[in-house]
DNA sequence: CTGAAAGCGCTTACAG
DNA sequence: CTGAAAGCGCTTACAG
């Protein structure tokens, strides 16, 4: 520091560094600094440089708090996601993150479990932190809700399609993705080819369901209702499944898990009735989860890329921010063939 | 509404409700709805019940940033995690939220992976922020930096044994869960058991052989070196780990990995390499991560209760806010016996 | 291009 | 027990 430096109240005391220790180092106003801080208006290259060295030498970090408060906006977003530690959507997250602050954005993550009612608890509880934007990660809440919380802050949702101003929804193709994994079943022989369902209620399940439909009836084969058991999208309800179906009695070669985290189930069950993948049953899954290239065997499935969606929605949110409209289409799915599946052999 | 209500402002207007209108409405003072919210003092209860009737009629919620200015606190607590989206440490985050959100404070999880001049900058972040604490989840910055950092804020440590004022650290017994999972392969009649180590700069990883090598000891045999061989927590580590294992030639009986990722990994080795878990290799694994039970087979491990670790973890930050110093005992490690382990046949 | 001033919505001594 | 007032640290019209 020069000798020559007006003297300061507080130099290097207790507390932060506030923006006037900045200003009266620098011998510029309080708004000056503000407006250098934010770009908000040219500033003299002069009194810049000052501000700038005044900043450095006083390691100054604006109060975030002071700043939400004056500016009326808060810098953070509020993200609505299953749980905090789902293994699917954790990726999301971290593709979010990642990309909301570089921007000068923090996150804000709260668990809805899939459940309407917590769901808009979320709701209440971000609006009252008073976030800038909420994410929705899939959910349960309705499309009218949504709507209607679109119109007093951006909206960003995803795993559906929908259309009001304020909103962006990012939907991913599960209909093909579910008719990735079933051609890819067909083409190496299966025809008889069982699906573990998610809940009726997940609309990403009926899609994929309906993704597989269409890929047996492009290739003329009938679709045997008795072939689809109901699971839960968790690991026990892939097991379950299994027995169930093994039980019935009726000959299937291929399983469809409409995710993962049930085919590490139907493995599972597969591995304790003594049968073996991929030489007994060949199995695909769905999703992609990082723990899935280490199963034994490595699961084929359908790629969901979880952190380019979490990303994409983040970018969505910025835009959405600045007052711009984006239009953006999802990364589609993609069949990741590991060795879970193989070609029939002629028996 | 009452007909005979005062004139408002802003009665139904647009923006959120401020604690002005709620005085207004209730007819008392800004302080008095203040320290009513915040149970600061003691109110005569003909204004409570005035108060509580305005809040509730408004819908009022107390501007966090406003409270965190004047107040001098954010409310919020910084998380320093290896990474949100961490298969272990997750059930953690979530013990934190869950016990931190409803005592009033938001938690705002950064991702330090276990670099330390990520975790430094992490903490920056965290402290630019304002939050009022933070907490560590293991990590690998030096003790030393920890003690310092411990001056300016309340910390919360996992992973460590330390003193320092305003810091509690929370251990968890490592060098136990290691005895453990290797005197249970011992008691199977496994003598030759191999180990997969983490980095050696993880405590953890090290803490965790001593306990393998002190179970050997109890029990009379040798500690053979050539069967230990590093992995880096990862799957990928287990599986070359494994494949090192068998080049060598020399006979184990018994997998001692001292976490259930690079247990993942041994386990797909072995299944590539036409091995059977249990039957020509027992397998033991180290966390019980929410997968390992699904894992096929099965995978027997040392429990850390990281969920309740957490908990604990937000505890303790809760009660050094207060200004108490938390004496506590962290969970300890327990043996789950699942199907990847058997006893050894005498051949 | 730049400053003085008002104001964001609260909390908290300070006086009754 | 309760109110008026100052102040938390910024941003942003409002005037030059």
């Amino acid at each position: 520091m020069s000798p020559t430096q007006p003297t300061l109240k507080n130099t290097k005391a207790t507390g932060p560094v506030t923006i006037e220790m900045v200003a009266q180092l620098a011998g510029v106003s309080l708004s000056t600094v503000s407006r250098i801080l934010n770009g908000t208006a040219v500033v003299s290259d002069a009194k810049k440089q000052a501000v700038d060295r005044a900043i450095a030498e006083l390691d100054f970090v604006p109060n975030p708090m002071a700043r939400s408060l004056a500016g009326g906006r808060s810098h953070s977003i509020g993200v609505i996601t299953r749980a905090i530690d789902s293994p699917f959507y954790g990726a999301a997250l971290r593709g979010i993150e990642e990309t909301l602050d570089p921007a000068g954005y923090s996150s804000l993550f709260v668990s809805g479990h899939f459940d309407v009612n917590l769901e808009k608890r979320c709701f209440d509880l971000l609006r009252g932190r008073r976030v800038d934007g909420i994410i929705v990660l899939t959910g349960h809440l309705p499309d009218s809700n949504l709507k209607t919380y679109a119109k007093s802050l951006p909206l960003v949702v995803t795993g559906r399609t929908l259309k009001a101003k304020g909103l962006v929804s990012l939907d991913f193709d599960n209909f093909e993705g579910g008719r990735l994994a079933t051609a890819h079943l067909l083409s190496l022989g299966h025809q008889k080819i069982a699906v573990i369902t998610g809940e009726a209620s997940h609309k990403d399940s009926t899609e994929r369901l309906r993704g597989h439909c269409a890929a047996l009836a492009a290739a003329g084969l009938p679709f045997d209702p008795r072939l689809v058991v109901a699971g839960d999208y968790l690991e026990l309800g892939g097991v379950r499944a299994v027995e169930e179906l093994l039980a019935q009695k009726i000959p299937f070669t291929g399983i469809f898990a409409l995710n993962d985290q049930m085919a590490a189930g139907a493995a599972l069950a597969l591995h304790r009735l003594g049968k073996h993948i991929p030489s007994d049953y060949s199995l695909v899954g769905f999703d992609d989860l990082p723990q899935s290239v280490y199963a034994a065997p490595p699961l084929t499935t359908v790629r969901q890329p979880a952190y380019e969606l979490g990303e994409l929605a983040a970018e969505c949110m910025i835009q959405l921010l600045k007052g711009e409209s984006p239009s953006v289409k999802p990364p589609g799915p993609s069949l990741i063939v590991r060795e879970s599946t193989r070609a029939l052999e002629r028996r």
